[in-house]
Order: structure tokens, then C-alpha cells, then sequence
DNA sequence: ACCTGTGGCTGATCAC
DNA sequence: GTGATCAGCCAC
């Protein structure tokens, strides 16, 4: 281990006991009914001991509440230092009576803030609550190959008449369970015994008693199929570490504006990964990926199974009487396909919660902010210190985006600044104004120069494993840097801050305008900027050595503690609106920006023919619309393509039972998604995605009333909207292609 | 029960 | 038709 990197020592960032890793933490009582925690320890040589600890649950409340709660549940008090309002920390003599004394306490978690007069907080997991005492994390000196990780697949079939998956239907049944293990082979467990493949299962996991079950879409599907027909068939699905079953209740998980309901399923000392879940936080910041099933994020990062097997879902009772070797060869081929991607994705988590006062499921669902909060929050608790409670949520003004030239520029450099806010919150001593102990810019400088030192060892590293691990610790730490201004404006945060927030953005905006007049100054023409970066024509350079003074000079007129990185020279560049171009590479590659040229809203043959556009443009060959124009134009007329590419898919941010509601109490508008939803029978939920395209025959139609579902698309009785479609076509090419360059209507 | 932020573009719907 | 509004998606 790289010597800089040994986090030991950094008691606010790593927690501040770091002895042997925990692999299991489970609430329980000893032999005398005393409450505490079951831990299990996993030692060196891989051997894993289990013991009790004492553990008093605990609460922070406000000093005018004590004694309130003292009359009926009798808790142990401390006084805490410091001006926060949660000044006092209770600790009872187990959960059930927390729980009942914190229902005292009024209503909501204590998470309302001020303005709701809330005077108390308390975690509401006690393996969470147990972590940020004790100051020990999940997982901690481990690597991650260390994990015992489980992979699980199921293949169901569907009853007779009916179209999709219901658990609960006796008809309907699990076929095949596919499970994989360390690394070992995929083993298939399938009978007609449905009963005894179950009881298989659960011994298969009691024999290997993994640590982590990785899934695709575990949770919404595999976990509630297996717990829903093992409760069917009145089989004991006891796989917790303490031979407990599954617990489960509705929750929510949030990859960025996209919300997924999701049935949250806990396993007694287990940590449930969700690949589906993970591969969504990916695409927040990438942007890339064409779907979240199983086979397009395996497709996609290039995991595909060799040789891979292909099945129509619609066909697997067939296959199940028929060519059961076939369903089996498919069954492996996700089982495999998930271990990789979960392989990739979840070592960035893995890496934080060796850090977070978080079980390993819960780093993988919860929040960026919310994991800022849990350090700040065990850092004042280490030292004794009350909490404050978060002020009155305000609005504040964000970065500065503007555009310049619009149209095809040649030549086009980008710079911009590394790390804006963090740098900015650092140089100017930003930070909440209730933070006494000075723990938060504390943190964020430690994690600044902790993550410097991670990517050096990532880059020295000696061998796969060791960048791997070095990789993911640095791409957490960035992310948590990142996430420290957001947290100054989250207003559920104990130390937001929208005063401290609006500065970081003020200076940020002051930065931009300061650049953007020092380039016109010397000779450049920025053409569009966007927070905390410029694209922009450069003055003539006679060499690279006048290029360089150019830079350099650029990087010395800047403030102490802001650092210029020029990171890009593009043969042209086609500026269309703020936040949305198109950049031509030096080697040929194209990037497109913007919900205007790349959106998952535009349909795909938009998007296709987009590309074709805009590179014929950045090329200089707009001899060559027209004809593009046309083919796309006769596509559409001789009914050429498939469904894929005119159908759009879209997420319904609400349950459909949600947008019904909206529509009767607010008159929310209709929206083809939820109709196509709530008309298909089907339950859909928040989160799920709908694929749909129009029907019909005029050009103006009612979205809404003309789509029909792509599931239900008859390739022998088209009846896609042609005018419709070629309307659409036509906009977009007035839109991307000059007037002169429109093929001639017929 | 859960939750980082603001800014910008587009298409669909709906009242006028 | 037109403008306002909203939902969805994206940039940073």
C-alpha cells in the first residue's frame, strides 16, 4: 500500500476505528436479552468470527425535549458542546424504544429543518447508527477482491394467456435459478419441483454465505419473484446470516432527475447490489448508454457473453418443455454478463463505503449529499459536538452560460477551469456558516490531496488489480469533491448553506467573465461557455512556441488557486444553441452536447439523422444534405425501417395511478406514456420506461390518442404515421440545413 | 421514505 | 394559430 494513500490516520475521513473489516453487522440481543449488534469479522487468512456487542440506540434532540422523554422511556443523556440546536444525544435501551420515543417527538424524521420547528434527528437503521459511533466501516482494509460476491438469474414462465410476469399467479412459476459464486462456475438449479429448487437455493446461499448478491434488476424483479413464490409455496426463505428471510418495503431510489420506485429488499447481514441501479448512476455523468437492460449495459461496456444466446422472453415456456439446454446456455450467459458488469460498476462503491458510516447497499442507493452529511454528522459526533439544524431552503443563482457565434467555426480550442467549485470553496475559505468545527472545508481539502495522491498511484501501479482499486478510490473521491458544493444548497443537509452557495456560484460567474474578456483581449473569439469552461477561435499562431506563451500567459493573469487546463483542439465546431454543439475531432470523432442534438425525447431516426448532418456540416460537404434529406424522406414513405426507429421511449417519472391523480386534482395534461401505461394492464411504476410510436394517417394528431405501444408493433399490418413522421423530419432539416440546401418538395 | 445544485432546449397539451 | 405551461432530458 502506497504510503501517502493510508487514510489511517485522517479520523474524519476514514471514521476512527479501523480495525479488521467488517463483513456483516446485525441488530440482536445476548443471552441476557441485552441489545446490541452481531458482528462478523473476516480476518487475514479469510476466516470469519462473529460477536456481540453492547449497543445503545441513540437520538439528538433539541435540550426543551428531554424531559418529555425521559417520563416514559428513560434513556441514558449527554450534554453536546457547540451552538447547535440538537444539543442533547440520547441513547435507549434498545430500538423498539427509540422508535417509540422518537414518535414522541412529533412527526417526519427530523429532517424538516427550522421552519418546521423539528428538534430531533436520528438514523433510522441501527447497523448505520452502529457504523457512525463506533466510527468503524464495512469493508474496512479490504480489497475488493477480498468480497464474496454472489450472482443471481432467474427465468420464470408465464400461465397460459397472459402476457406478463405475475408471481402470484399459480400458473405462472420460476423455471431455472442461476447462481454464481467467487468466481466459480455458474451453477443452474432448475427442476419441475419448483418447492425444491427454492430450498436448493437457500442452501446453495447458506453454503457459500457471500457477503454481497449482484443482480439485474434484483430488486423489482429476481428478489420479489423468489420471495413472492417461496411465500406462495410456503417455502422458508430464510438466506439472512442470522437464517432470517428477506424484509422488505417500498422505496426510492434517485439517479439523477429520474426517480425509481423500487421494492427495497434488506437481507439479515447480506448487501443486495442492483447492476441496473448502478449502471443508471453511470449514465448520469456519461450519458452513453442506449438502455439499462441487462444486454444492452453488457453490450455497451463490450461484456457480452462470447458467443452469447439469444431467447425471446415471449418464447420461454417453449423452451422450457422443449430445448431446456437452451434456456440453461441463456441463463448462464446473464448470470456471467452480470458478474462483469458488477465486476466494473461496483468498485467505485466498494471503495466508499470504506469510508461512509453506511452498509455497502446502502452506499450504492443513497445520495452524494446525503453521504457528505453522514461525515460531517460522525465527525461532530466523535467530538461531542450538537448538530444544527438545517435553515430555511432558498433559491440561489447558478453558473454563467452563454453563446457568442452560432453556425460552423473552425479551429475551435477549449479550456477550462479544474475543479471550479471545489477550488473556489478552498482559495476563499467557503464554507457553512454553522460549521464550528471547521470540519467541512477540513474534509474537502484532505479529500483534494487524498485523491491527487490516489490518481498517481493509479498511474504507477504495477499491475491490473492495484490500478483497478486505485481507479475506483479516485473516481469516488471525485465525485464526493464534487458533490461538496451541492450539499451547501441541500437543504436537508444539517450544515446547508445558500448564502455559502450563492458566493461559490458569484465568484464562479466573476471567473468566467474575467477569462472570457482577458481571451477577446488578446486576440481570441470565445464562441460559447458553460460554468467553468470557454470554447473559442484562438489568435493566428505563427508556431507552437507562440501558442504556448499564449497559454501560459492565460494561466498566470488568473487568481491564487485557480488552475487552467486546456483540453481540446477541434477542426470545426457547430455552435447551435447554450449547451448544445457539435465538435469535429482532430482524428474524425464527433461529440455531440445538448437535449436539442442527442436526446433519448428525439426518436432514432432524428438522432441518425442528426449525425449525418452534422458531420457533413462540420466537414464543409453541405453539397451532400439535400440527397440525406431525401433518403431519410423516401425511407419514411416506403415504410423501410423498423419499429426501433421512429418509436420513442420514455421514463415515467410517476406511477401511473400518480399521474391519474395529478390529472383529476391539478389537471396535469395527458401524456401518451401514462395513457399507453394505465391502457395496457400492466403495472408500471415509477421508473419504468415506455416505448411507443403514432399511428394514423393525418400529419396533425393528438399524440396521445395516435400511440400505440412498440411491444405491440405487427410488421405485416404497418401502420405507422407517415406524414406525421415526415413532418418531423422536415422540421429538423429547417432547423440543421441551410435554406439552400432544402431537396426540392415534391 | 427518499432526496446534491442551477440553467437551457424541445415537444405536447390546452386555454384563449 | 398562439402563447403559457409542463414534463422530460441534458450540460456542467
Amino acid at each position: 500500500m502506497n504510503k501517502a494513500l493510508d487514510i489511517g490516520n485522517i479520523t474524519s475521513l476514514s471514521g476512527h476505528d479501523r480495525s479488521a473489516g467488517i463483513v456483516a453487522a446485525f441488530p440482536g440481543h445476548d443471552a441476557d436479552e441485552t441489545y446490541g449488534i452481531q458482528l462478523f469479522v473476516r480476518d487475514e487468512s479469510g476466516e470469519c468470527t462473529s460477536r456481540f456487542e453492547r449497543f445503545r440506540p441513540f437520538a439528538w434532540v433539541n435540550e426543551a425535549l428531554v424531559a418529555d422523554i425521559c417520563e416514559d422511556y428513560d434513556p441514558e443523556i449527554t450534554e453536546l458542546s457547540g451552538k447547535g440546536a440538537l444539543n442533547r444525544l440520547l441513547f435507549f435501551r434498545d430500538w423498539k424504544t427509540l422508535r417509540a420515543a422518537v414518535r414522541k417527538c412529533g412527526r417526519g424524521s427530523g429532517r424538516g429543518g427550522a421552519k418546521n420547528g423539528v428538534q430531533h434527528y436520528f438514523i433510522n437503521d441501527p447497523v448505520q447508527q452502529y457504523l457512525m459511533y463506533s466510527g468503524r466501516t464495512m469493508f474496512g482494509g479490504m480489497h475488493f477482491e477480498e468480497l464474496c460476491r454472489m450472482q443471481v438469474d432467474i427465468e420464470c414462465v408465464v400461465s397460459e394467456g397472459f402476457e406478463f410476469c405475475n408471481p402470484d399467479r399459480p400458473g405462472d412459476r420460476i423455471v431455472a435459478i442461476g447462481c454464481c459464486c467467487a468466481g466459480g462456475d455458474v451453477e443452474i438449479i432448475s427442476d419441475k419441483d419448483e418447492s425444491g429448487m427454492l430450498r436448493r437455493f437457500v442452501q446453495f446461499v447458506r453454503d457459500k454465505d457471500p457477503d454481497v448478491i449482484e443482480g439485474h434488476n434484483l430488486f423489482n424483479f429476481d428478489m420479489n419473484y423468489l420471495c413472492r413464490r417461496a411465500k406462495l409455496l410456503n417455502v422458508k426463505f430464510g438466506i439472512g446470516r442470522d437464517g432470517s428471510e428477506p424484509a422488505v418495503r417500498s422505496s426510492r431510489f434517485q439517479a439523477g432527475e429520474r426517480t425509481v420506485q423500487y421494492d427495497r429488499y434488506d437481507i439479515c447481514g447480506r448487501n443486495i447490489i442492483d447492476t441496473m441501479f448502478l449502471a443508471q448512476l453511470y449514465d448520469i455523468s456519461f450519458r452513453s448508454l442506449g438502455g439499462f437492460g441487462l444486454k444492452s449495459v453488457a453490450r455497451h461496456f463490450g461484456l457480452a457473453a462470447e458467443n452469447r444466446t439469444y431467447v425471446d422472453a415471449a418464447d420461454m415456456a417453449r423452451l422450457y418443455r422443449e430445448e431446456p439446454e437452451k434456456l440453461q446456455a441463456y441463463l448462464h450467459d446473464d448470470v456471467v454478463e452480470t458478474r462483469r458488469i458488477a465486476d466494473l460498476l461496483s468498485r467505485s462503491y466498494f471503495a466508499q463505503v470504506q469510508i461512509l458510516p453506511y452498509t455497502y447497499q446502502d452506499t450504492a442507493v443513497r445520495g452524494n449529499a446525503t453521504k457528505i452529511d453522514a461525515l460531517l454528522v460522525r465527525e461532530y459526533l466523535r467530538q461531542g459536538y450538537a448538530l444544527p439544524v438545517p435553515g430555511e431552503q432558498r433559491s440561489f443563482e447558478g453558473g454563467y452560460t452563454d453563446l457568442f457565434e452560432e453556425g460552423v467555426i473552425n479551429n475551435v480550442h477549449h479550456c477550462d477551469v479544474r475543479s471550479l467549485y471545489p477550488s473556489i470553496m478552498l482559495a476563499s475559505d467557503i464554507a457553512p456558516e454553522n460549521d464550528e468545527l471547521g470540519v467541512f472545508p477540513g474534509l474537502l481539502s484532505v479529500l483534494r490531496d487524498f485523491r491527487l495522491n490516489a490518481r498517481r498511484a493509479a498511474m504507477e501501479a504495477r499491475n491490473a488489480a492495484e490500478k483497478a482499486h486505485y481507479d475506483a478510490l479516485q473516481a469516488s473521491f471525485k465525485i464526493l469533491i464534487n458533490s461538496f458544493y451541492g450539499y451547501l444548497g441541500f437543504a436537508q443537509g444539517h450544515f446547508c448553506d445558500f448564502t455559502a452557495a450563492a458566493e461559490v456560484t458569484r465568484r464562479g460567474r466573476e471567473l468566467l467573465t474575467f477569462m472570457i474578456d482577458w481571451l477577446r483581449e488578446h486576440g481570441a473569439r470565445p464562441i460559447e461557455i458553460d460554468t467553468d469552461g470557454v470554447y473559442y477561435v484562438p489568435p493566428a499562431f505563427a508556431d507552437d512556441a507562440e501558442q504556448q506563451a499564449f497559454e501560459a500567459a492565460f494561466v498566470e493573469a488568473l487568481p491564487e488557486g485557480i488552475e487552467v487546463e486546456f483540453d481540446g483542439c477541434y477542426k470545426a465546431m457547430f455552435s447551435y444553441k447554450m449547451k448544445n454543439y457539435a465538435l469535429l475531432c482532430e482524428g474524425g470523432e464527433m461529440i455531440i452536447k445538448g437535449a436539442a442534438l442527442k436526446s433519448r425525447g428525439l426518436e432514432l431516426f432524428q438522432r441518425r439523422y442528426l449525425e449525418e448532418v452534422l458531420r457533413l456540416r462540420l466537414e464543409g460537404r453541405d453539397a451532400e444534405l439535400a440527397a440525406v434529406t431525401e433518403r431519410y424522406r423516401q425511407s419514411i414513405r416506403n415504410r423501410e425501417w423498423p419499429v426501433e426507429m421512429f418509436s420513442k421511449t420514455e421514463t415515467l417519472q410517476d406511477s401511473p395511478a400518480l399521474y391519474e391523480k395529478k390529472r383529476r386534482d391539478s389537471g396535469r395534461s395527458r401524456s401518451a406514456a401514462y395513457e399507453l401505461a394505465v391502457a395496457s394492464g400492466r403495472e408500471y411504476r415509477a421508473g419504468d420506461q415506455v416505448s411507443y410510436y403514432v399511428a394514423g394517417t393525418r400529419k396533425s394528431v393528438a399524440v396521445h390518442e395516435a400511440a400505440r405501444l412498440a411491444a405491440d408493433w405487427d410488421p405485416e399490418n404497418r401502420d405507422e404515421n407517415i406524414p406525421y413522421y415526415l413532418a418531423k423530419l422536415d422540421a429538423l432539416s429547417k432547423k440543421f440545413v441551410p435554406e439552400d440546401r432544402q431537396p426540392e418538395l415534391f
